[in-house]
RNA sequence: CGGGGUGUAGCGCAGUUGGUAGCGCACCGCGUUUGGGACGCGGGGGUCCGCGGUUCGAGUCCGCGCACCCCGACCA
């Protein structure tokens, strides 16, 4: 931490990024180009983030596994979409043992084909089914350029692998867990997100449909946060995915597939923070509270410590911290826990001994403006009120920012114009070329077409003028 | 894979016409400090990215590598 002043994200949002990562001491850079350290506090924050979303997936019927990470190369080839689109990033074992392999092993770059061999083990009768699993994995995608969090070469997510007995069963499970994902997103994370279906082109290789959530960074581009694809029949045509409905007549299955990862936490820092640093919501925050003691000298310092113990017995309910260190000043530690991005700071001095109060500062509102002195008498709601009060406001200030930089484009010169800070809603008549082109001229890929889209409207493509019967976004994207 | 940049102490950098390496922060010790980024004194720490060349002598000049970062094309 030897600079003081971060890069200001007016200045320059990708140093600013890179900046809060490393000086909130959530990650670090690795021997080897494109893979990353995740530290302790930024695992911690995957910890929080897996114990969310680990217990919705349980509460939908799902369970646990693990599966290998070294994969039969041949595996790959056997759904061609899927090995077209994941061909160029496969990292391959040839030698084990010092010996050449007989057969090549792919480390896993996704799992769909070794989970589909088992389930094809598996799966015998309708009784078999549904089959709901989930694994909390690491995955390597050997992708060119790379960036902490939101693209490693080697980066760790969840990947959720379901089959089912009817074409409408999956797709009830897909738009499941795509809420899922929505509700984790907006209600724990503060990261407001728009759910919609992928274009054909954006969609995931070998799948039916993809869906996604999609979220807007503090310097307007989209991140997709998640996604959940039906899969159709391709994988289970693939892997001989079959079983014996009610009437003894062979048929193969349906499956999805579902993931988030650690790139959620590059939303997370990309929504929230401000040129202070990081700003963590309450909710997943590793350290809800910190506790700065003040005082100028040791018969000070030991009445202040006797509150400190005395408050901190009352926040057991929290994730606390006390920032007991003797050789800093408090204005450095305000400083510090503000760039890794704490929501709630507690000072305690010797004029909170003698007042019987503390001072609460809010991380999301800087300065003296979120500052307010709080009675030491029952402690533990006031702060819980005061953490709920920063989820909310951290999630509304997200969302009127992303609805401020979403603007309907009525013609192709005003898409262009939107695109360079925003996101633009348009008509889109379906083509693969109008696509093309407008990535092409403006940069701005599709992100998705919303769900929440009236059957009867239709209007022109924004592109090429063509009848066009949905709506869909456009933006610059991570 | 194209374009740009950078490799010197943990981090950020300086290093002149080539002469045997320094500054700030961090770190360690002692003392004074502590309600919004404290200060003094003392101290430890170097394969100058690697290899080769020129030279009496290379951090510095030449050549060849390598690595990483940033910007594009591709992607969770």
């Amino acid at each position: 931490m030897a600079d003081e002043k971060l890069t200001p994200r007016s200045e320059n949002y990708s140093d600013w990024y890179n900046q809060v990562i490393l000086r909130a001491d959530m990650a670090d850079y690795s021997p080897v180009r494109g893979c990353m350290v995740i530290k302790p506090y930024g695992w911690t924050l995957w910890e929080n983030i897996q114990h969310e979303l680990d217990r919705r997936f349980k509460a939908t019927g799902h369970v646990n596994a693990a599966f290998p990470m070294l994969i039969p190369k041949s595996f790959f080839e056997k759904e061609k979409d899927h090995v077209e689109g994941f061909a160029p990033e496969l990292a391959v074992v040839t030698i084990g043992g010092g010996q050449e392999l007989e057969e090549p092993l792919v480390i896993r770059p996704t799992s769909e084909t070794i989970i589909g061999y088992m389930f094809s083990k598996w799966i015998k009768s309708y009784r078999d089914l549904p089959l709901l699993i989930n694994q909390w994995a690491n995955v390597v995608r050997w992708e060119m350029r790379t960036r902490l969090f939101l693209r490693t070469l080697e980066f760790y997510w969840q990947e959720g692998h379901t089959a089912h007995s009817s074409e409408a069963e999956a797709k009830e499970e897909t738009l499941r867990i795509l809420d899922l994902y929505a509700d984790f997103a907006i209600n724990e994370a503060a990261v407001p997100v728009i759910k919609g279906i992928k274009s054909e082109s954006e969609k995931f290789a070998g799948a039916m449909e993809t869906y996604s959530i999609e979220a807007m960074m503090g310097d307007t581009k989209a991140l997709q946060a998640g996604t959940s694809h039906h899969l159709g029949q391709n994988f289970a045509k693939a892997f001989d995915i079959k079983y014996l409905d009610n009437n003894n007549e062979l048929q193969y299955c349906w499956t999805t597939s579902w993931g988030v990862s650690t790139r959620f936490i590059g939303a997370i820092v990309m929504t929230h923070g401000d040129d202070n640093g990081l700003m963590l919501p309450p909710r997943i925050a590793p350290y809800q509270v910190v506790i700065v003691p003040i005082y100028k000298n040791d018969e000070e310092r030991s009445r202040v410590m006797e509150t400190v113990q005395n408050v901190t017995r009352q926040l057991e309910a929290f994730r606390v911290k006390v920032d007991d260190r003797t050789e800093l000043t408090p204005g450095f530690k305000y400083h510090e826990w503000e760039l890794r991005g704490v929501p709630l700071r507690l000072e305690i001095g010797p004029k909170d001994v003698e007042k019987n109060s503390v001072m609460a500062a809010r991380r999301d509102m800087p300065g003296k403006a979120g500052k307010t002195i709080l009675s030491q008498e029952n402690l533990g709601p006031q702060v819980g009120a005061l953490l709920d009060t920063i989820q909310a406001a951290m999630l509304k200030r997200a969302t009127e920012f992303r609805d401020a930089n979403i603007h309907w484009a009525n013609n192709y010169d005003e898409l262009k114009q939107i695109v360079e800070n925003g996101w633009a809603e348009a008509w889109w008549c379906g083509s693969r070329e109008c696509e093309a082109k407008i990535k092409e001229e403006t940069k701005a890929t599709t992100r998705c077409i919303p769900l929440n889209q009236e059957n009867s409207e239709h209007g022109k493509c924004i592109y090429c003028g063509n009848d066009a019967q949905q709506k869909i976004y456009f933006s610059k994207a991570y």
